[in-house]
DNA sequence: GACTGTGACG
DNA sequence: CGTCACAGTC
């Protein structure tokens, strides 16, 4: 058996505690993490060795962004795409380096926010994410072994992966545009959208909460940002998924929280 | 009895926690801060009042300095002195407005760190403390009822105040130039230096610690920058006074500590 | 609302 | 080392 987590920390040097809570308690053997916000030589690899976990690929840039796959088992670094071109830290992949399930690949990406508004003309971010989609989806095309793509999506595609399919409708992050090129990146390779498997449509399941309310469970505005996708054979063998609402009630929590899959490998 | 302290909080928003920690447990009647880093508006007024302390002389500014005064029994603001005619926020005086000891007034004061190179020429920021003392010495020279002037005074006049009279000659708050300003100051009014009538040099007296060393007790590298100076008829009714180093060590602590003292009026 | 870096100030 | 302000991002 091998458990994965995918987490949008929001800056894991100031997240470390409650990082290592969770380690403790779900000891995931892989861990995806995006806005690391950090540069590589800052992240906190020490906190994490003390912990069992000491296999790392790290993605890192300063301030923003940045992505940091952490296992307990032995991976290898395996590719560190640029889909934007731009010299942002979004991707980081590594493959499974012994035992059980060698070779399966695992990609951690996070996938720009977009900007405000849904329009490329009057907001070239909402533009640039839409490319990185495209990007993915032409490198999905040529895939050739089993992976697990987790991360920050930035893109809840189903009506109950939001509060209100209605009032988000133009709000980045659930339009018809943003949800369609998701759909073309998942046909490339038709991968199968773990989460959904495992909690149907139109059950509510949300991993993200704003900050910018006092009580994030009142009127429970969430939306589903990240994912777990994997290739249809490694699918297959997933046989839990869970979502960690509690974590969003944590000490100084990030506004994301963490997903876990359980594979059969 | 009247107790009067004097804390220099380096933030009061911050630091509230551990004010109301002090107030339990030292429970002076008048409070003096300085540095209180935020306007009027965004004084913590309901904290203090939730303490029993309900009286107020705040003068603030956003960002640096600002004082405040806090008691709990009846005080009214009596000046604002503005020494440097810059608008910056460094003095506030109140009166006791009752009981005994009614008329004593209490000036709570700020005096300018004076920047990093004891030179007016270098350094205007020296220039603007040595003046800013001139100016509070001409107006000494006027006072004509009891009074008590406490604050962060940013000089430690004597040998014993500071860890080591030779290494601190020319680092500002020890230079002779600063020394015979603060003594012309003294010498204006007659003032009673009540730390030093109570902890007499050469005993070792420190009432802050640079936040730049990991253990602040290490080498114990201490300054005498804050004073709580009396008419001679008022130091006369001094019967005790404190120094709190033990609030050095408290959860994100200031780096100065509270003094105290007691008054039998 | 909360994170980052920057720069000023201590 | 540690505070605040500011601007940028999400």
């Amino acid at each position: 058996m091998v458990s994965v987590t995918t987490w949008n920390i929001n800056s894991v040097r100031l997240r470390m505690p409650i990082v290592a809570d969770f380690l403790k308690q779900e000891a995931p053997d892989i861990l995806c993490l995006q806005e690391i916000k950090c540069e590589e030589h800052l992240f906190p690899y020490d906190a994490f060795r003390a912990l069992g976990y000491e296999h790392f690929a790290v993605h890192g840039q300063k301030g923003y962004h940045g992505v940091g796959t952490v296992s307990r088992i032995p991976i290898q670094e395996y590719s560190r795409h640029d889909w934007q071109a731009n010299g942002e830290a979004r991707h980081v992949g590594v493959e499974l380096a012994e035992g059980p399930g060698k070779g399966t690949v695992i990609e951690n990406v996070y996938v720009p926010a977009g900007g405000d508004i849904p329009d490329r003309e009057q907001n070239p971010k909402f533009g640039q994410k839409l490319d990185f989609l495209e990007r993915m989806t032409r490198w999905a095309d040529g895939i050739e072994r089993p992976t697990l793509i987790v991360g920050d999506f930035n893109i809840a595609p189903l009506e109950s992966d939001v509060w209100s399919h209605k009032q988000l409708l133009k709000v980045v992050s659930h339009t018809p545009l943003e949800v369609e090129t998701l759909q073309r990146f998942m046909d490339a390779h038709g991968w199968s959208d773990i989460g959904r498997e495992h909690i149907k449509a139109p059950e509510r399941y949300y991993s993200w909460w704003s900050y910018r309310s006092k009580d994030w469970r009142k009127g429970d505005r969430g939306r589903r940002l990240d994912h777990m996708w994997a290739s249809p054979e490694l699918a297959r063998q997933a046989t839990a998924h869970r979502v960690l609402e509690d974590a969003r009630s944590w000490e100084k929590p990030s506004d994301h929280v963490p997903l876990t899959t359980e594979f059969a490998l």
